[in-house]
DNA sequence: ACAAATATTCACAATTTTGTGAAATTTATG
DNA sequence: CATAAATTTCACAAAATTGTGAATATTTGT
């Protein structure tokens, strides 16, 4: 009883994520995993959902795991695992990205370092690594921005406030 | 004359931006061109640089003229093309980003329609579609933030003002 | 127009990625 | 402890990606 035309939507969704560098199947269970219901699926549901093999299935979730994309929930006496979506997940995606920021920040500055202040090249490796230091400093803002237009939203929609 | 130190670093940088979803060559042209000389690279010394074949330049810059971030710049009256990054070549791989969220906002909204707003699932998915909306309006200003800084970091720079 | 220098295209080999089925492992129940 | 259910691991086949060399095309100087 999944919605044919959720599931073409979510498949588009994947393939965004692929164009964005993150690996297929993972990007299929996430995409997934929002559509779940509140109890998450189990990896035979998402075997069934998205078509795959059960390795397939652990591998992704494996992925997903250790970026905190995703939960596994162990109910206590039932052997299958419930997976769901974690909270916040896709800003975490974004925070995420700062030490990657960093990093090329980094490769950057030494860069210019090793080409010198006084060359064009060298400048230019320096404010691009400025760039990124921006990032990396201004996206958890971001997410902080955003998390408090969420909350707004919440209060405006109770009016008895 | 590379300064070797300088090429390590630049190689470590196109490493990253590789595992960020940029494919390999382009990734490292990218950084090269960072490290070039004020009126940029030729393809051969891309190609002496990399150490790779002038098919694989070619490949590289095609890719990346499609994305703008690089120019070709036809010297009249020499054949020899030259290479420069493109000005704000870095903001523009962060604002080229906005069409991709609106893409992942609509597909999320078309989920978010077929699952129904009384379920979990299409809260979830309509919740995540907004930050996708959000983050699509907002990474410009973000892009104007960071430039009015620069600015401002120039003027500073010339006390006599 | 010709020759030399550059740049692009294309078929293909090498590499990497991806997902499968089978076997091994873990976990819960009787 | 034995059995059944669920998950993970692993070797491998299929598919996709990548970069090369050779051939082709384009541009410039004589």
């Amino acid at each position: 009883m999944t919605h044919y035309r959720a599931v073409e939507a979510a498949e588009k969704g994947a393939a965004i994520m692929v164009a964005a560098g993150m690996p297929r199947m993972p990007a299929r269970v996430m995409m997934a995993l929002i559509a779940a219901p509140a109890d998450g699926y189990t990896a035979a549901d998402l075997r069934e959902r998205l078509g795959v093999s059960a390795a397939a299935v652990s591998g992704a979730v494996r992925y997903l795991q250790q970026l905190h994309f995703i939960q596994r929930r162990s109910l206590p006496g039932r052997r299958r695992e419930r997976y769901l979506l974690a909270p916040r997940a896709f800003y975490r995606s974004v925070v995420n990205n700062a030490p990657v920021y960093d990093q090329s920040a980094n490769a950057l500055e030494r860069m210019a370092a090793d080409l010198g202040d006084d060359e064009a090249a060298g400048r230019r490796a320096t404010q691009i690594a400025g760039f990124f230091r921006f990032l990396s400093r201004r996206m958890p803002q971001l997410i902080d921005e955003w998390e408090s237009l969420q909350a707004d939203d919440a209060t405006a929609l109770r009016p008895g406030e």
